[in-house]
DNA sequence: TACTTTTGTTTAAACGATTAAGCAAATATA
DNA sequence: TATATTTGCTTAATCGTTTAAACAAAAGTA
């Protein structure tokens, strides 16, 4: 059965009696060529099931049609999503996609960038772990000379595209809904302050609680890895507060899910005694009790944007890429751990 | 910045006045190259920043160390430990691999078997979509002979290696269950009965009742396209039975969820009305209320079982792939949706 | 008729790395 | 000293495809 001998140009070359070049134009559709010869290649390519051999193109023309995705994990529904629709932009156009994760790791996602860059990806798509800092390695991206598309978790210090949603006014949105439920104590699960997306909630939210005249309270804004465990914890220590919050902003849907599971175990009501707000609008958010309040990262737009991005810089010949963000407006979608009942009847 | 003239083992070979013979072997530890010769090439090569060109060494060998992944969807539990766990298998021995999802399409899932054919992976590691019938372009793998190793959802007509669980048997463990639980009138909210693993489950449960001397009635076991809005369907469909079912088997968890959504909406109470099990232990199983009892896949087991199976390929001369199967023993996670109280007390 | 242009093809080099075969120099053995 | 072996490298072919350059034949133009 299994025949390892792949028929290539050459053969249908030698059936034909013409060259190997002949082929090639041919099967490119070369108008050089007769379309008598081109319709008896395209006959024979197809009678010895000829499959070109990319590798051989991919070294000849120094384009591999591969573009390198790098995600922290693909069991999220963000960022599936996003990986789903940026293989969508890219496969029209002929590209594939090669999926890494990094696992929130470092060490791996400079892995995942060697792996990459050793298979001649044409691009890098990528969304950083959260316990990167050193940008070292993506440097080394920008070094190869191919376009690196960053998006949700970017950094302006690459100097490179990133496509992300304002997580800033994102913050004052979700500050603005709770005042609005009459919450006045509202404190904020936030994620690492060295992350530039988290870091932008973070001020968000402080911006948000002074132009509501809402005094800031350090002992409210706690730094998390935003784990569903480790929102537990920090809900926690919350709850031992002599001055209790009215409102908690987590700024991930996991952390708040552990939030929303210690606050149930506790009795304590949701969203009367206190309202909860994720972020991420992640699948389970509309499937718990009570619904978690969350916010719409919007993957369709991300991954649409990050594929077409790449797609501009392919053509160009020096290559200069400078810090270009694309911002899209978040969406808050109110469900019921942030809706009180009192204003709900009204 | 950004230049695209690559360092190649000919620069290296310029600046130290050797051949590209001599680079190359110096590169590879060739016992035939003086050890003086080696440190100025890799120290040269250092300087340089020299990277190998994947693409012209997997052309002289007709190895790309690249392997194809196929799975229905990245955002499940399931199937992104599974790939996890591959990666990690694979990654120690010099593999990368690449990611697609075929959406349970059929269409999609041929595009990426072309799309990774024509990238020249060395093998592929599949799970089918839902959709998928005809396994012409399955074939097409094989015809390129390399290793296709196929998991969760495989078919024996394909002749290659499958590892998943017993689904058969997971169907009696959980009739035998709900039987301890008291209940009498199991359905089954099944996959599509042409899958063979919804059909192994089907079989499972039927043969189950049998053994429990319950009658089979055919208005309790119906076909799903396990969605969670289907399992809402569904079940709707099942409550409007004169003889309701005390306990629902449903072949997903995503299904059982839309379940346990309807019922709630009906304040029919889990378990004591109408106990509920679930497959594929995915994470929301746990977070939801009640929590749903449900299947553990064993995904690490899987995907390292997977790896090791294509590693062992690899180098057979001859590839002569037969029908080989490992199946392992799958694990009931017992959870409030079908533990009912007076078991719990006693 | 003589020249130019177009058409349809071939030749040969290239992409970058690997490797079998060859060869000279150094070293070992008889 | 003569021969065999080892060491350390080079030469050249190869993987499969693409493409610039060359070229002969056919067709067009003056």
């Amino acid at each position: 059965m299994a025949k390892k001998n792949k028929t290539t140009i050459k053969d249908i070359a030698n059936v034909l009696n013409i060259s190997t070049a002949a082929v090639s134009k041919a099967l490119h559709n070369d108008s050089r060529i007769s379309e008598k010869t081109k319709k008896a290649v395209r006959q024979v390519a197809e009678n010895l099931n000829y499959q070109p051999n990319h590798l051989a193109s991919a070294l000849r023309s120094g384009k591999s049609k591969l573009i390198g995705v790098i995600v922290p994990k693909t069991n999220s529904n963000f960022f599936s999503s996003v990986i789903h629709n940026i293989e969508e932009g890219l496969n029209k156009e002929g590209y594939n996609i090669i999926i890494t994760q990094s696992n929130e790791s470092y060490k791996k996602e400079c892995a995942n960038i060697d792996a990459l860059l050793f298979t001649q990806v044409d691009g890098i798509i990528a969304s950083m772990a959260n316990e990167t800092v050193n940008l070292d390695h993506y440097e080394k991206i920008k070094a190869a000379g191919i376009p690196l598309i960053t998006f949700d978790r970017g950094e302006n210090d690459l100097n490179v595209d990133y496509i992300g949603i304002d997580d800033y006014n994102s913050s004052h949105i979700i500050v603005d809904h709770l005042v609005k439920q009459g919450c006045k104590r509202i404190a904020h699960i936030g994620g690492f302050k060295r992350t530039r997306i988290y870091n932008n909630r973070i001020r968000g939210y402080t911006d948000a609680l002074k132009k509501h005249k809402l005094p800031l309270d350090n002992e409210l804004l706690i730094e998390s890895s935003l784990t569903k465990e480790d929102g537990r914890a920090k809900m926690q220590d919350l709850l031992k507060l002599k001055d209790r919050p009215d409102a908690v902003y987590v700024a991930g849907d996991y952390a708040a899910l552990g939030v929303l599971e210690l606050l149930k175990e506790k009795n304590i009501s949701i969203p009367d005694e206190i309202a909860l707000v994720g972020f991420g609008n992640e699948p389970f958010t509309d499937i718990v009790s009570p619904k978690i309040t969350s916010v719409n990262q919007h993957s369709y737009e991300i991954g649409r944007i990050a594929a077409k991005t790449f797609l501009e810089y392919k053509d160009q010949e020096q290559l200069n890429q400078t810090l270009k963000k694309n911002i899209l407006e978040a969406e808050l979608i109110v469900r019921e751990s942030s809706k009180k009942r009192r204003t709900d009847s009204h």
